[in-house]
DNA sequence: CGGTCCTTTGACACAGGTCAAGTAATGTGG
DNA sequence: CCACATTACTTGACCTGTGTCAAAGGACCG
């Protein structure tokens, strides 16, 4: 695939724009999601959003984009794995997402980014300019209704979160985390098990709310008790999901 | 003021329905607030609105809606203050969020609500019949567009919460909380210190992920230094707003 | 095949939780 | 208006879960 030669952290496909609508398949925004079925669009407006729309790849550990950076730019996973979070001042870290192919990043009504956000594995995305994307939404309400359906599912994760933050042990922490995936990846079409763990121990940790060693704790306890067994270090089997759940609780 | 003789918790303020347009200035559905500026309803599309709403009390510590209800309304908080929370199945409690007038409640996807809703004081709303919300929705793009705009507030929010629960001590959480409502008072309208705190020391800790007495410990402390002066129990004067900016953390 | 990064594991420290007691504020019925 | 009960808050003593620091494999890569 070739890369774009200007200094961009993007490499666009330029070669296949022309054929997007067969390749955009995934995307959240011209395509039905399970948890966006509210709104179906036509071709007419599926087409209208490809006018104004861009695929580009980021290589593993790039930046997609910056918290500080100006949001000029909307984006959808359509292949690989994303990591957004946010930093303190003095640089502790906390991941607020985890996104798959079929996620949306980059929705703000600020100037700015609200996150930062970085590839974790190779990634294709579907990027399309805010400022475009934004005069569409006046004479698109159904995109608008799915926009806010997105919005919606992703502040009921946000709730969940919060308890889990504020409010489970590290392992129930880690437990609910698996399945968390699991669940992913049932919903991005993939097997629920085992899980693939696209990001290091130290992301989970920042995702968790957890130091590394804590999690890396929590996993051989897991393993210990035959809850889990781990097939290499980034892929795990639930041996007992139902069990899990329980442990998950209830959320 | 007269109450509903039905075995209902809302009163139902049927008698100022006529006056309703009045009435209901601070709510975010009908009237523009800070941070939905990006659309403005014409008095047409107000009366709509309107027509669907009713004005419902409820007393202090009483409950508004559960997480395991029908969602049947949404709900906007035009006077008093609210909060929203999670449970585990052993009873562990998480605070989401703490509303105040201009603030939305109720809105999903899904069949029930995501959260219990429970008043704090005294509280008057407006109700809207979600059916007819969303069936409203279709033909007002603007009211959409102030949805997804307060919608997408909520979720930075949720994002800085995360990064509270998930990353910072309990002085900076504490501090936090206390400059966000602060932060809350000004964008409602009221001063911004003393700040005012409706809810109890169990209910800071469950919001903030603390027990009841590292949230008194905190405030002690705070005291102690002279950041803060405790006017009363529930009344919190910043002393020194700009270091306690400082200790939470840049977010 | 040497270097780098990731992961695991151990030893120890400490922030914050838990339990408990005492005090202050608030509400209630007489 | 006052006794009493109840709920909220503070403070102390102690304990424990998780963080920190350190070291030693493993996996991967040039």
């Amino acid at each position: 695939m070739k890369k774009s030669a200007a200094a961009s952290r993007f490499s666009v496909n330029s070669a296949t724009k022309t054929h997007s609508l067969h390749l955009v398949h995934p995307c959240d925004v011209c395509d039905v999601r399970p948890y966006s079925a509210c709104a179906a669009l036509n071709p007419d407006e599926q087409s209208r959003l490809v006018d104004i729309m861009t695929t580009v790849e980021v290589d593993a550990h790039q930046p997609i984009f910056d918290e500080a950076e100006r949001a000029q730019h909307v984006f959808n996973v359509t292949e690989g794995a994303v990591k957004i979070y946010k930093l303190l001042s003095d640089g502790r870290r906390q991941i607020t997402g985890f996104l798959f192919p079929g996620d949306f990043l980059g929705l703000t009504h600020n100037e700015n980014y609200a996150y930062s956000a970085e590839a974790l594995t190779h990634t294709k995305l579907c990027r399309f300019s805010r400022q475009k994307l934004e005069a569409l939404l006046d004479e698109m309400p159904k995109l608008e209704q799915r926009l806010l359906g997105m919005a919606s599912h992703e502040l009921a994760a946000a709730q969940d979160q919060m308890i889990l933050l504020g409010r489970k042990s590290a392992k129930e922490r880690v437990v609910s985390f698996l399945i968390m995936l699991s669940n992913a990846a049932v919903r991005h079409g993939r097997p629920d098990n085992p899980v693939g763990l696209p990001m290091t121990r130290n992301d989970m940790g920042d995702y968790l709310g957890l130091s590394l060693e804590t999690v890396s704790r929590a996993l051989t306890q897991l393993k210990t008790q035959g809850l889990i067994q781990l097939l290499d270090e980034r892929r795990v089997r639930l041996a007992k999901p139902e069990a899990m759940r329980e442990i998950a609780g209830g959320v």
